[in-house]
DNA sequence: CGCTATAGTACGTTTTTTCGTACTAAGTAA
DNA sequence: TTACTTAGTACGAAAAAACGTACTATAGCG
């Protein structure tokens, strides 16, 4: 329906503008950030394992937070067609890329939880270091 | 009710162990990361102009953004009491100190949008700069 | 046949976030 | 006297995000 017109018009494209919100769109809300931390050494991990690590995410927010990065070109999924079934997820170049940016925003936070909850590595369960 | 207790237990605790997620805490929401933009250059701003500039924001929601920020002690809020009322907004020593970090994360997002929504400097809204 | 395992989907509910409209106090200007 | 201004608050409604439970297909194992 709006195949000519390849930007998103009022509000959405305001929202776009700014690469602040256009990063929230990408990894805001509960579970994207933690997803990309686990993704971040570069094993290929499949779904369970990383259901497994997250400990206590649902189904649906799992499936739907793979789905949207994927869809965000920051995971790629990867299905081997066996049974039981087995995909592996693991990060695009693009995902990549934004590692470096993640590890100074961690650093500022560190450093600003300092004494408070103080870990060696930046998080135990977001493995992403320095 | 918890006052030898000072670190949170349970899930709270377990969201607060992550930098990532502490950080989100801080910023996340629609409102707060274009609220930090506008203050980056330094110059106070009073309620009203930051609403003016955010064009869309209700009173509930920049109220509520500017007291979470100043209780995290992002922002500061200097109160002068003349009619009708002046409040001026700026940022901390810990507001600052983020600025890095988050010029880092719109450089990645600024690349990675090249061509979409490419603008010169990082936004025009938000006034962070390299 | 019945049970297990994986990577999800369907459906409905609860919780959280955001929004809209109206309202306030105090002094100044018309 | 009435209107105007600023920096908010109160209240309820709407929208978005997250959740819980149940369910599926397929092959292998006993």
């Amino acid at each position: 329906m709006n195949a000519a017109n390849q930007k998103p018009t009022g509000q959405a494209a305001e929202e776009l503008q700014c690469p602040l919100r256009y990063m929230l769109n990408m990894f805001g809300g509960k579970w994207k950030l933690p997803i990309v931390c686990m993704l971040a050494p570069g094993t290929p991990l499949r779904y369970s394992s990383i259901k497994r690590k997250l400990g206590n995410i649902t189904n649906v927010m799992l499936a739907q937070s793979l789905k949207d990065l994927e869809a965000s070109g920051i995971v790629n999924r990867k299905q081997y067609n066996e049974v039981p079934p087995r995909v592996e997820y693991c990060l695009t170049k693009k995902g990549k890329g934004i590692l470096p940016a993640l590890v100074k925003v961690a650093g500022w936070a560190v450093e600003d939880m300092q004494g408070e909850a103080a870990c060696g590595s930046l998080c135990d369960k977001c493995q992403v270091t320095r």
